[in-house]
Parts: C-alpha cells; structure tokens; sequence
DNA sequence: GTCTATAGCGGGATAGAC
DNA sequence: GTCTATCCCGCTATAGAC
C-alpha cells in the first residue's frame, strides 16, 4: 500500500482543479463552508456545476483540498524553523513567517480556521492532525510548561485573528507588520529588536 | 414611533423561547448558523419544527435573538467599565470582565464571532453596530495613536480565541485566569500586578 | 471539458387540527 | 403550545450527449 505524500507541498492539481480552489476558497472565505454552494463555485467560475464536479467528485474533497493547499504554505514556514538548530530560534523564524502569511492574506483566509466545517475535517483526516502536531511542536520552543502553551496558543491567535480586526483595517501592511513583531516579542518577554531579520544566529 | 430598546439587556423573552436559544446556540457554535437547521434544533428540544416556529418566525429571528443574549453579557461589562471615571481605569476592568467572560463560555461560544452570518448580521442590525462602536470605544482607552488601536485589537482577538486553542484545553480555569491577565498586562506594557482586583483606585 | 436534465433529499416556512 | 401534513425551493450528485 502506497502511504499518502508526506508533505502537502507535493501534491499537484492541474489547473482547471486550481481554477475550481481559488473560486471555492473566495467563496468560502465569505460565506462558510456550509454557506457556499457547489451553483454559486460554478457561477464564479462561469460554468455549470457538473464541470466543476469533473474536478473534483465531491464538495468535501474541495474543502479538503483548500485546506491542504492552505497548509502546504504554512508547511514551508515549519520546516524553514526545524532547520534551524536552536528551538527558541525555530520560534522566532516561524513566528516571522506566520506574521508575513497572516498579513500577506489579510482576512482572506483566517476565517478558514473557525469554519465548523473544517474545524471537524482536521479532526478527521490524519495528515491534517499530523501537521497541526508538527505546527505546535515548533511553537512551543524548549520550556514544555504550562506557560510555553498558553504563550503558543496566545500568540497563534492573536496574529491570525488581529490582522483581520476592523479596528486595524485601515494599516498599511508595514505598520501593521511592525506592530505585530514588536508585540509578539513582548509577549514571549523577548528584548525588543527592530533588525528581526537575523534568520541564523539565533539565541 | 417607538425605538428600539437601547439596551439588549432590556429585552425579555418567554421561557418557551429561552429554551429555543439556548438549543439552538449549542448546536450552532458547533455546526455554524449554516451547519445548523431547523429540524436540528426542534430535535434537540424534543419537539417539532412547527413548535419552534411558533416561539421565532424565522431562523434569522432566533441568530438575532442569540447575538442579542451574548451582546447583552458584553454590555454589562462595558457599562461597568463606562461607569470609571478613568480611561485607563475604565478598559482595565473591561479587559478583567472580558477575560472573565471568554473563562466562563471557553470556546462554547467564541466561534460564534467568526460566523458568517452572525457577521453579516452585525453589519446590517443597527443596535449590533453602535454596541460594537461603544465596545471599542471602552477598549480603546485614552490615546487615539495606531498603537492604541492596535494594541486592542490584538488583546480582544487573542482572549476570545486563545481561550478555545488545544494547546489550553487541559488548563484549569484559574490558571488560564492567571495568565490571561498576566500577559494582558504585558501587552499594554503595564506593571504585572497579581491583585487584579482593585477595580476602584485605578491608575 | 462542458453542457442539459433529472434524481433524491433536506432545507425554510405555513396551514390547520387538537 | 404542540402536532401532522404539505409546499416550494435549492442542495449534492449523477447520467449521458456533444
């Protein structure tokens, strides 16, 4: 038995399967899952939904590849981090790059993690959950205490959701990255250091 | 003609309906507005839906109802942060209630924020929006700077939804307390103060 | 790869008896 | 206040022609 690829970066879709991701993850990012109807994918798309079904033989496997494809981009910024040998160093350049993915897509996208929908999905499918494991792991940096975790789960929250808050809509993306690198230091009682840029010589 | 009721906290509702928000919110913080039907919620109940339409004419009706309730919690917390002569003073006793609420519901409800319908709701429901404008206004504080607005931003994101993260599941409710305000207070780079509770004699 | 057409089901909502 | 029965619509999904 072939085991499923181990990194969601390795799985390819042709372009009329891209075509169908990118009007569904517009959709969906909007309405919901539940709020987004295989008619409305195919309006965008200006075809029927029997072509849309072409591509993918059901709604769940839409949802499911949206959600892999959001991963695979997350999934470069993990191993960019475990390749660094220090843990508290991992941190930070995984930090930095969930930073730049948060306000590279701004709003777009974070409503994706509260969706019931896909919320359910990850506990479901095993590479979801695998990755999310990995995910945690390079967050949590060395202490395995009570406080790593609430600090791990703050800041992971924090980002994603306060780049889509109404009250920082109207920040340029550079003030709002300079913000969110400077906060997310204080947070972890880290010196504050405008040159965050030190990929190597980590701490 | 008369306007409507300047406070949610007004509104009185029939124990027959109370026991139609009450089911209808559970299964929606964990299916969506658009994961949950009608039949759903009369099930829960034990009853038809007929009986159900009977107390709401529509499911709209019963989301409005729900967001009212839990508006209504918020709003006792903003008064009594309004009622604070101090800015300062005011948003730290409405940050002390709002970490006591997100505590009290953990993740039962905090979902219902990202709600695509509970969001266009609050968009087209004009008590939704002046009561968000006034919660703002509380969390904001004294300086009218990028930062101020930024720094609430983050801390109201970061305390509905770290709350509900996995890597806190296992915290006791004091604990996740404890650490709530601590880093609160870090955030806002105010002194760690572990008697929390002065809520007079603000800075 | 796209279409038309349709099956089958569950959704929101209403009528009217008890 | 609860029921049964029903209406109409939109949903997911499929069949089969082009």
């Amino acid at each position: 038995m072939t085991t499923a690829p181990q990194r969601f970066s390795a799985i390819t879709r042709t372009a009329a399967q891209t075509r169908v991701l990118d009007a569904a993850l517009k959709l969906i990012a909007e309405h919901g899952v539940s709020g987004t109807s295989l008619q409305m994918i195919a309006d965008a798309m200006g075809v029927t939904k029997a072509a849309v079904y072409r591509q993918f033989k059901t709604k769940e496997e839409i949802v499911i590849a949206i959600t892999e494809r959001e991963m695979s981009r997350l999934e470069d910024a993990v191993e960019a981090a475990e390749a660094v040998g220090h843990p508290v160093g991992a941190r930070e350049v995984l930090l930095d790059r969930m930073i730049d993915q948060a306000i590279e897509r701004r709003g777009e996208v974070s409503v994706l993690q509260f969706d019931p929908v896909i919320i359910r999905l990850q506990g479901e499918h095993e590479p979801f959950q695998r990755f999310i494991e990995r995910l945690y792991a390079a967050l949590l940096g060395t202490e395995p205490g009570v406080e790593a975790r609430f600090h791990a789960a703050m800041l992971s929250s924090a980002i994603s959701v306060a780049v889509m808050h109404p009250l920082v809509a109207d920040l340029d993306a550079e003030t709002l990255r300079a913000q969110l690198i400077q906060m997310s230091r204080r947070m972890l009682d880290l010196p504050a250091d405008s040159s965050a840029k030190r990929r190597s010589a980590a701490v």
